[in-house]
RNA sequence: GGGGGAUUAGCUCAGUUGGGAGAGCGCUACAAUGGCAUUGUAGAGGUCAUCGGUUCAAGUCCGUUAUCCUCCA
């Protein structure tokens, strides 16, 4: 064996690198020499799946990073994930021994990443897992050949240690005498390091649980590196210490082996880092971002981490995951923004980060070839979100500059952690960014401050808790019953006995035997052994209908499934039922066949979209019930008209094709061969049911469907809207109530019509002029310049005849209204309402003569030097009557004094005082003046010395007010 | 699920105990200059997101809804 290597070069030459590898990105040569002398990271996975293979186990695929299956997680956290209901018996074991590779992502250490050699968030975790079969003796015993063994691993056993847990004699004993391990290398740790989940013995949860050993190598520099994990669970916990460990009926084991550090060992490089799947992206990156790659270096810990994060934002974009402001989007978004954050600080102003896309997809190609298929989708995606974060620091550099100057003018040494928190809770401002900026001025950073001020908003934001593994009446029931019988493909009535019966009160979920009418209030939950009923899945919602018994009524008001038992929610109507009775279970038919339709016209939207829009527009998740359905899919932008037209066109043809509808259970790789469509994160059994249309769609649906396309009947999308950036959201109507919502259209549109009083089909021109009419009337009493009416636009003349004609006008009517489709009416009417008052006041106006600046000053006194205008313009607004004293001081060049006094509508007065300049530099003021009148006609009112204006209520008193006015102004010329 | 913020001219945005709706860019017209670039003058363009409340008076204060941004879970 070569010497060790840990003294590699720590600097990387990128041009070398890629003389070796071609377009790929290379390492280094003394690199390339321990990958080539020692193992790859993809035979080492390979190796691994192989080994356990060859010891009986069922290789199964990587489970998706983001399993939506799974509520109580956001991304799949270990590789014994995907295997929780086998671990628990909770569903029907098509093998006791499995083996994975599987994609993880943990953020709980995020913040070591890239500082420590071996913390990801996104890494590869290889597994054995036994379920009620093999226990400690041979996972150990197989752990160690893998290792050690020259046909695989071939690991020097003098290297490597092991722990147990203190009380776990057995695994000791297997370690020392079987594997012959001398006791010096065994050591016994506490339960906060050797049990799973730690600490449980003494701090919980309740629950399946049990002892693990780690398995150690020691490196050359003598430190000793944690690769694997073996975790025998074989206790249930109940309650606190002691003697609240019991001991399994089946017992299992959950092992997992660090693929990056077992492949970092074996490469024998100083991090993970520098293994051969993960070097050429901090190489990449290092080429993207213009900096030179120097292991112990800031600039070197920035790469890794943008390494490590572009890895876990690639998968998950490509599983359609993508940055948004919810859950696990959420999460990938601060990932990728920590990653721009990183390439930001290192001097760039543009994104980058994409382009290490096609080489992550590269290296990760062996195992995850989809990866490639996805590379442009996913690079764009994250292109995106990285132009949005770099605008949201330009405009955070702004808000620090900002909060510089006050911190300047308040000559404060230290930023206030508290502000910047808020800056970043509330504008995104990265606090680093603030740091570094802060550090160039001499400002110190309060960190203290900003991370309590962090603490708080998390205590405000709260969170509800998710156990990792449920419990409750339900989670017994589903281990001693399993499953219960779906029959409603095929019927929906049937018989069927009652295996269960819950009650739920408050938060508290209780079995019962038996249930009368009497508990009414209650809401129950009933469990059959077979249903017609359909639990809601894949987006269809739970039927409804009724459960009954001679002597019982049970009024099924939804259906939820809970692994594979259909749960029946509910209330008793009359009567008893009991745990063992014979029911008769009926669905509600008419609901179940416009879910059907629905359901049906959904998978042909959702060919109609992919036909239309491109292949890019993937389901993003569903919902289906009674003749409605809404439908996300990924677009970038919002459906334009014509596609939606075209959309629509597409799906009623498939519909009046009469197409035939069939299903069968097929195995999940022939499926995945005939080309159906399939969702991430979606847990699809194998074999699994394709439901076919004619011949264009393929879909992967437990779901309940029409027999033949023409019972779609009508269809219809009524919205289309936005869900998050890169999401749009699609709503429709099928069968009656598309019938329905059609005759509301033509409903509507005769409503505006009558309103309007005006013919069907002139309803969109009659809009835009009334529209135009209180422009020009609002101008008129504003005291605008002559009005130009607004250039028509040309709009193609629309038959309202037809029902799209007919669609097509309301729409336009909402445009030009800027209102949503359900107040047309509404608006309309406000407008009309509007327009009557703007026309009273328009007449008021012009009632009382032409009103001029001259006819005003006709009007005039003279007080000493001083001309005195105290006139009525009934109808005015303020505006008009600003102009008016405007003009008035331009022509009269000696001190004037005005107040205008208006009537508006039947109980309002306005009153606007001027006063000029020379008056006001005698300091008087018009705001005083108009308060002295004011309240004449009961009101009040101020404003600045030389304009001000008050308003009231009693227009009767005007006469009153404006001889007050006269007296007021002689008062304070005198 | 929760906290914070935003929505003003075609675009980017100002608007300071509530009292005349603004700037820059762009647009139109005219003029000057000219190879292009340019400069000056004038002008058009706004239900201040929505609905409701407080007030004599709301872009400004309070509440509703919508959309977007941002943080936490």
């Amino acid at each position: 064996m070569k010497t060790p290597r840990h003294d590699l070069p720590p600097t990387f030459n990128y041009r070398k690198l890629r003389l070796v590898l071609g377009d790929s990105i290379a390492p280094s040569e003394s690199t390339c020499l321990a990958w080539n002398a020692f193992m790859k990271t993809d035979e080492l996975r390979e190796k691994y799946l192989a080994y356990y293979q060859s010891q009986g186990h069922s290789r199964q695929p990587s489970d998706v990073l983001v399993p939506t299956w799974d509520p109580s997680v956001l991304f799949t956290p270990a590789g014994m994930n995907q295997f929780k209901d086998h671990f628990l018996g909770k569903v029907k074991l098509e093998y006791t021994r499995a083996t994975t590779c599987q994609k993880c992502l943990r953020t709980g250490d995020i913040e070591n990443v890239g500082r420590t050699a071996y913390h990801h968030t996104f890494f590869e975790m290889l597994g054995n897992f036994s379920f009620g079969d093999y226990f400690k003796s041979e996972a150990i015993s197989w752990a160690w050949e893998f290792l050690t063994s020259k046909k695989w691993l071939g690991l020097d056993p003098q290297r490597l240690s092991v722990t147990v847990y203190k009380d776990d004699d057995e695994a000791a004993n297997i370690w020392h005498e079987k594997i012959g391990l001398p006791t010096s290398r065994i050591a016994r740790m506490d339960e906060d390091e050797n049990f799973w989940p730690a600490s449980a013995p003494s701090q919980g949860p309740d629950g399946v649980c049990g002892p693990c050993s780690e398995i150690y190598f020691q490196l050359d520099n003598g430190k000793s590196v944690e690769i694997w994990n073996l975790v025998f669970t074989q206790f249930n916990r109940v309650g606190e210490p002691p003697n609240n460990l019991r001991p399994l009926p089946s017992k299992n084991i959950d092992t997992g082996m660090g693929l990056e550090r077992t492949a970092s060992v074996l490469q024998n490089v100083p991090t993970n880092f520098h293994i051969d799947i993960l070097l050429p992206i901090v190489s990449a990156a290092a080429d993207v971002c213009g900096v030179k790659y120097v292991y112990e270096s800031e600039n070197g810990r920035r790469l890794r981490r943008i390494a490590d994060h572009v890895r876990a934002c690639a998968f998950s974009v490509h599983e359609n995951v993508i940055p948004g402001p919810k859950k696990a989007r959420y999460v990938i978004k601060r990932l990728l923004r920590r990653a721009v954050l990183d390439g930001h600080q290192m001097g760039l102003r543009e994104p980058f980060l994409h382009q290490l896309v096609p080489v992550v997809a590269n290296v990760m190609q062996g195992p995850y070839p989809e990866l490639k298929d996805t590379v442009e989708r996913v690079a764009e995606t994250i292109r995106k979100e990285e132009s949005d974060f770099f605008s949201t620091i330009g405009a955070g550099l702004e808000r620090i500059e900002k909060a510089f100057s006050s911190l300047q003018a308040s000559g404060a040494a230290m930023v206030d952690g508290h502000e910047a928190a808020t800056l970043y809770q509330t504008y995104g401002v990265p606090p680093e960014l603030f740091q570094a900026l802060a550090a160039e001025r001499d400002f110190t950073f309060d960190w203290d401050g900003y991370r309590e001020a962090m603490k708080k908003h998390e205590d405000i934001s709260g969170g509800e808790k998710v156990e990792l593994f449920q419990t409750g009446p339900l989670e017994s029931l589903k281990e001693s019953l399993r499953r219960t019988e779906f029959l409603g493909y095929d019927t929906t009535q049937s018989q069927a006995v009652v295996k269960g019966i819950i009650r739920q009160a408050d938060d508290e979920q209780e079995r019962v035997e038996s249930t009368t009418a009497d508990t009414e209030l209650a809401e129950l939950r009933i469990v059959l052994d077979q249903s017609p009923f359909y639990g809601e899945s894949g987006g269809q919602v739970g039927d409804t209908g009724i459960i009954e018994t001679d002597g019982g009524v049970f009024e099924v008001i939804d259906t939820q499934r809970a692994g594979e038992l259909i749960v029946h929610l509910g209330r008793m109507k009359s009567g008893k039922l009991a745990e063992g009775d014979t029911v008769t279970a009926r669905v509600d038919e008419g609901r179940r066949a416009a879910i059907r339709r629905a359901h049906s016209a959904t998978h042909i939207l959702h060919h109609a979209l992919q036909k239309t829009v491109g292949l890019h527009a993937q389901q993003q998740g569903s919902k289906v019930d009674a003749d409605w359905l809404r439908f996300d899919f990924t677009n970038q932008q919002a459906l334009g008209d014509e596609q939606v037209e075209a959309i629509e066109s597409i799906v009623c043809e498939k519909v009046r094709l009469a197409a035939p509808v069939s299903w069968k259970n097929v195995r999940l790789a022939e499926a995945r061969q005939a080309g159906a469509m399939m969702l991430f994160g979606e847990k699809y059994p194998d074999p699994v049911r394709m439901v076919s249309m004619g011949d264009f769609s393929k879909e992967l649906c437990g779901g309940t469907h029409v027999s033949n396309t023409g019972d779609v009947g009508e269809f219809e999308l009524i919205a289309e809207e936005s869900v998050s950036a890169g999401t749009r959201r699609v709503v429709a109507l099928t069968g009656q109530r598309a019938t329905q919502h059609r005759a509301d259209t033509f409903q509507q549109l005769q409503a505006l019509a009558k309103a309007l009083n005006c013919e069907l089909g002139q309803v969109v021109e009659c809009t835009r002029q009334l529209q135009n009419e209180l422009r020009s009337l609002r101008k008129r009493l504003q005291g605008g310049g002559s009005s130009s009416d607004l250039a028509t636009p040309i709009v193609k003349s629309l038959d309202v005849s037809q029902y799209v004609g007919q669609r097509a006008a309301l729409k336009e009517v909402a445009r030009v209204l800027s209102a949503s489709t359900t107040d047309l009416i509404i608006r309309i009417q406000s407008a009309l309402d509007e327009r009557a008052k703007l026309q009273s006041q328009v007449s008021q106006l012009s009632a009382s003569g032409e009103v001029s600046a001259e006819s005003l000053l006709s009007d005039a006194n003279q007080v000493g030097d001083v001309t005195v205008v105290v006139s009525q313009t009934p109808g005015a607004t303020p505006n008009l009557m600003r102009q008016w004293i405007d003009q008035i001081r331009q022509k009269c060049s000696a001190p004037n004094a005005v107040l205008l006094v208006s009537q508006l509508g039947d109980d309002k007065v306005l009153l606007v005082a001027g006063l000029s300049r020379q008056l006001v530099a005698r300091g008087l003021s018009a705001g005083e003046w108009v308060g002295q009148v004011a309240p004449i006609v009961g009101g009040g009112g101020g404003g600045k010395p030389d304009l001000a204006q008050a308003g009231g209520k009693q227009p009767q008193r005007i006469p009153e007010a404006m001889q007050v006015a006269r007296e007021t102004i002689h008062r304070f010329l005198a």
